[in-house]
Order: structure tokens, then C-alpha cells, then sequence
DNA sequence: CCAAAAGTGTTCCGTCTACACCCATGG
DNA sequence: CCATGGGTGTAGACGGAACACTTTTGG
């Protein structure tokens, strides 16, 4: 490849990952503690490097199955963070993304391996850099959509009752919403398909399972709760 | 500065700008003839490498006020480009901001001087790389946000007429909108002024002129049409 | 006097919100 | 039999959509 751009600086280029899950009603974030200088030992957003030979994308997923083991997960891309100050060691710019997984599918051991826990979104501590700006953004773009697009059955099972649905949807928003208006609604999306199966961990009575249909979802993409 | 990260690999990192202005009816796009190799005389977005020492925000607002020599103009970022081959010369992750400017503040001698013109955003030719998805990708941007922040009135002077405001939202929306129910709700929201002057220039009768008053909006950032 | 754009209200319909009780079951 | 979470309907308020005529004035 001949060097057209020779005259300009190249910097580093990272991407940042926000992880999200559900669990237990609450909305989390993994975090972990920073594993290399500078700022060894700080909470910080787990991430890397962007390779010569990848695309930032590309980065993004490998980083995340470096975490988690996950493939095939949704992620997005929140945002290019670039203040020339914002590492402490050297410039990078770093493009933070946002990933929506379901907790259980996330091996426990992991957790130890990386040093990396769940954290509750409305209580995260300081963190490494402008990581602190980065989940806020992240969170403001998944309040944002939720209602517009399918991202909550991201952090659920498969199968899911309509009560872990909507304690999501209020995780996401910090509101608590009417059960009756809020099943109203989801009764008129027909991607949202009542299973035969019962949920019996959560009551005696047991409580239906409910599935997303992603390939209607493909086939007319329109979404909204 | 320490060299922490001397074993990852550094990339150019460039913004590209895309300049919407709002003339005759009509929302253009600022697009020009590429001034450099790779791909010299193709159409395509305006753009630089970000430097060493600024951030990519600075490195946009640099970019445009070279293209415009406008300051303080409403700019926003629209996504992060990281494809690998995505420039046909060196890999280059390329940072996409979107501009709104007011077309009469633009001066006519940069047309010539930068060899750009005013294209219709519903008529864009092929460009360069990635800059059509880029385009694409604002316009998503500007017309999903343009009900809920005051987008419009950064592509009209400090006055003007209710007209002039319902074709701009009928540009972007790309739809006709109804008048009475446009002026309904305009006369709904306080941080749109009615002044007392009146434009005599669109017909005969004249027509009332208006202002947004920024002032109000910077109070309580609260904002939907 | 007429062409051209400015300006102005009402009705209807669908959507959102508020709200409380019965059901099924395991222990 | 009772505690626990699952499941259901209605009425009133509100907001958005459809719709047509009068006003002003420069040429």
C-alpha cells in the first residue's frame, strides 16, 4: 500500500465495552478493575485495542467474546470518544459500544478469570478515564430505544414471562409501570408469542412463557411497545 | 508521555463533515470533488485527519470552519467508520459529524474556492468510500431528532416566518405536513417568539416573523413539536 | 380585481391512563 | 386455608388528524 496520508499522525484507537444484563429486577453493568498501566487496579469498562487488520466492529466482538465467551450478541456502537487528555498513559481515541446480554448465559468462572462483577447501573463507582460518560451515554441511548426497538428481549431468556419483561422495562426506565396497560400492549404485538409452556419458579400458580419472534421481526422490522 | 501501549497499533484517524443547509424548499447537502489521492475528482463529504493534539471534536469544527468559515454551528457526531478497506488508500477510521448551517451565512466565493456545491438531499450522486452511508446515516439522525430538540432552526436565519419553519420540517420529514395543525402546535411552544416585524419578501400580504429563543431553551432543555 | 400566500377552529376518533379484584396453587 | 404472584376490563381524559374558508395587498 503506498503511504498517501504520510504527512498525518496516527494514533491509537480502542474500543470500550458497557455490558449490560438483568438480573434479580435490577439493571447491571460488568465492570471490572483495570488491568494494566496506567490506572492499574481502577474500576474500569473492559476493552482493547483496535488491530491494524480489523475493523473496529470486528474490535468490538472480540473484545466481548474475550469477556464473555458470547458470540453472536447485539451490540451497538454508542459513541467515538476523543478528548486528547482522556487516557492518563497516551492519546487513544476509543469508540465505545454497548452490548445487551442475558445473564445466564454468562459463565459464572468468568468473573473470577477477569475480575469483573456485576454491578447495578444506578450505582456504579468512579471510574477509569471518561468511562463514567460512557455508561451514561450507553444508558441514555437504551432508554432511548427501548420503546422503539427490540432490546429487551436481549436480556432475557429465550423464554420469559411477562413479568421478568416488564420488571426490565422498568429497570431500564426507573419508573414502575401499570400491569395491566403494559400486558395491554405487549397483547397487541404479535412478535411477542404466548408459548404452552408454564413458569413455575416465580409462583405456585405459574406464570406463561412468552418468546420473541425474531424472524417476524426480520421480515417487517417495526417494533414499537 | 511514557509509551504504555508501544505494542498496539496506531491507525489515521479522520472526520468527515456532513453540512445540511435548507434552500428554496429544498434540504442540501455541502458535497465537493475529492482534492486528494486516493480517489481525486470523486464526489464526496469534506473532510481531515484528526492531529495529534486536538481532539475529534476540534478536528470537525476545524474542518468546517476551513469549509464554511462559520464558528458555533451546530454539530453533532453521527457514527464512528471502521471498516478495514474502507479507504482505498490506508486504513483510516473515519468519524462522521453532521452540521447544520444556515445556507445565506454560507459566503458563494467557497463554492468556487473549495469546488463544492449545494446538492439535494434526496438526490445525492455516488460518493467516495463510505460517504454515502455516512449521508444516509445523518439523515436517519436529523429526522428522527428533529421533533424532539431544536434542530430546525439552526438551518434558518434568526427570523423567520412560519412558512419558511413547516418547509423545513416537510424537507427533512419528507412529507407534507398539515398547516393548521403545524401552527397549532408551533403557537404551543414558548421558545418560539412571534416578533412584530413583519416579511414582506414571500408575498404580499407579509408574513410574521419569528424567533427561537435560545435563551428559554438553555433554561429548560425540554423541546417537542 | 385577482393572484398568491397568510392566517385561523372545530369535530372526531383513537390512544393512553388510572384504577381493583378474582384466580390458581404449593406449602 | 392462606400467602403469593398471575391474570383480567372499563371509563374518562387527552392528544393527533382531518378538513375549508377569509384576509391582505401588490401589481
Amino acid at each position: 500500500m503506498a503511504s498517501f496520508y504520510a504527512e498525518h499522525d496516527k494514533v491509537y484507537v480502542a474500543v470500550d465495552c458497557i455490558v449490560f444484563g438483568f438480573d434479580k429486577k435490577k439493571l447491571k453493568v460488568l465492570l471490572g478493575k483495570r488491568q494494566m498501566d496506567p490506572g492499574r487496579g481502577e474500576w474500569s469498562l473492559y476493552g482493547g485495542f483496535v488491530g491494524e487488520n480489523e475493523s473496529i466492529d470486528e474490535a468490538a466482538y472480540r473484545v466481548l467474546y474475550h469477556l464473555t465467551g458470547l458470540k453472536h450478541i447485539y451490540m451497538r456502537q454508542v459513541e467515538a470518544f476523543g478528548a486528547v487528555g482522556r487516557d492518563p498513559g497516551e492519546r487513544v481515541i476509543s469508540i465505545a459500544y454497548c452490548a445487551l446480554i442475558n445473564v445466564s448465559d454468562y459463565q459464572e468462572y468468568l468473573l473470577v478469570k477477569h475480575d469483573v462483577e456485576w454491578v447495578d447501573a444506578d450505582a456504579i463507582p468512579a471510574l477509569y478515564s471518561d468511562h463514567n460518560i460512557m455508561v451514561k451515554k450507553a444508558l441514555t441511548l437504551l432508554r432511548k430505544h427501548i420503546n422503539s426497538e427490540p432490546l429487551s428481549f436481549n436480556l432475557l431468556p429465550d423464554l420469559f414471562t411477562l413479568t421478568q419483561l416488564q420488571l426490565v422495562y422498568e429497570a431500564i426506565l426507573g419508573e414502575e409501570l401499570d400491569k395491566r396497560n403494559f400486558r395491554k400492549r405487549i397483547k397487541a404485538i404479535d412478535m411477542i408469542e404466548k408459548t404452552e409452556l408454564i413458569d413455575k419458579n416465580s409462583s405456585k400458580r405459574g406464570a406463561a412463557l412468552y418468546r420473541f419472534n425474531k424472524r417476524m421481526y426480520q421480515e417487517s422490522p417495526f417494533f414499537r411497545l
